[in-house]
DNA sequence: GTCTATAGTAAGATAGAC
DNA sequence: GTCTATCTTACTATAGAC
């Protein structure tokens, strides 16, 4: 797999930085030729429809993702606190990669729904591994969910690499995510898991 | 408050069933007007711009949102559960407003991400009033927000008024809430809250 | 590999008839 | 209060020069 063109890395860079932070309509050829630096026809020497571009994001996101679950399996704190508290992070390439497809799918770009949910399926079957419980694993995902959806939030107040609100309360979070590990684990022990 | 004309609201539901099934980009004037029955001079009669026809929802959202918060502040199980337990439901009049205004918080539209956090502040409060706690209170919002994630998302397949992932699991995870509902109870006994 | 120029289409919004 | 017709603008995509 030979380095890519730099100037298609800036094209996508540029394209999901737009949807990102303004939205998938403010993504236009125009606009995102305009931020990598080339002008319309240099876009679509790279990307020959809006749709190849959306497209390349689909695959930037599944290579994101193997990279991530390869360091959630190795992770010393185990898959579910490192699950959580990386569910806070934002601007991590995966991160980026996740936020653009979500706002395709919302546009019911073809594929984009479907990558999400195999990126999911991926991180509760560890989780589910780890902990040994469907539910409790189900829960420790919605966490997750739940803070990476105020973290994709816009107006959620992230200032640097950490959605502002929760900047000093995941310790807390993350404890009750031991909790609930702990209690799934007695439950297996006493043979009602 | 006198009721507003019948169009009127044929407009504003059609907008909103657009935005959630096909995305913020398919809800053109045309189409709206198309699937409300009328024609684009006659929506543009009732909302002046493409930006009113927004800020018609954020007001509904507005009302809707007071409607439920009185339901929860007075339901038998408690805010939490409640909470919890209405996060799953798809198809209610506030879920449909809510994800609608999400797309265009996500399309930055003015006023759209406050009304949200608005919204979210409200049930937050009410809730951290039942279990005594910060932490637990933001671990609860976080398991509904994840319920939410996954119900307003794509290809979630929900058929019917719950999205199917979560039909038959739900039980557990709202066991789940008490018992970190119990957890902080006893932790604000004992003092240490 | 990147540019300019431009064709073709679709969107938001206005004007005025009914 | 609702319609048709039309104006204007913006976007996607192509063609061909450099």
């Amino acid at each position: 797999m030979a380095r890519p063109p730099a100037a298609r890395e800036k094209i996508l860079a540029a394209y999901c930085e737009i949807v990102s932070s303004e939205g998938e309509r403010a993504a236009t050829l125009e606009a995102t030729a305009a931020r990598a630096g080339v002008s319309k026809g240099g876009l679509l020497y790279h990307f020959k429809s809006k749709d190849a571009l959306a497209d390349g994001v689909l695959e930037r996101l599944g290579q994101a993702a193997e990279a991530d679950l390869a360091r959630m399996r190795a992770s010393p704190e185990g898959p579910s606190r490192y699950f959580v508290r990386t569910s806070v992070e934002t601007g991590t390439e995966l991160d980026t990669f996740f936020v653009v497809v979500m706002r395709l799918a919302a546009g019911q770009h073809p594929g984009a729904a479907e990558a999400l949910a195999a990126v999911h399926g991926s991180w509760w079957q560890l989780i589910r591994e780890e902990v040994g419980d469907d539910a409790v694993a189900d829960t420790i995902m919605l966490i997750g969910d739940g803070i990476y959806h105020h973290a994709a939030m816009p107006g959620s107040g992230s200032t640097g690499s950490t959605a502002g609100y929760f900047r000093g309360r995941l310790d807390a979070v993350l404890e009750q995510v031991d909790e609930l590990r702990a209690l799934a684990r007695a439950r297996t022990a006493s043979g009602a898991g």
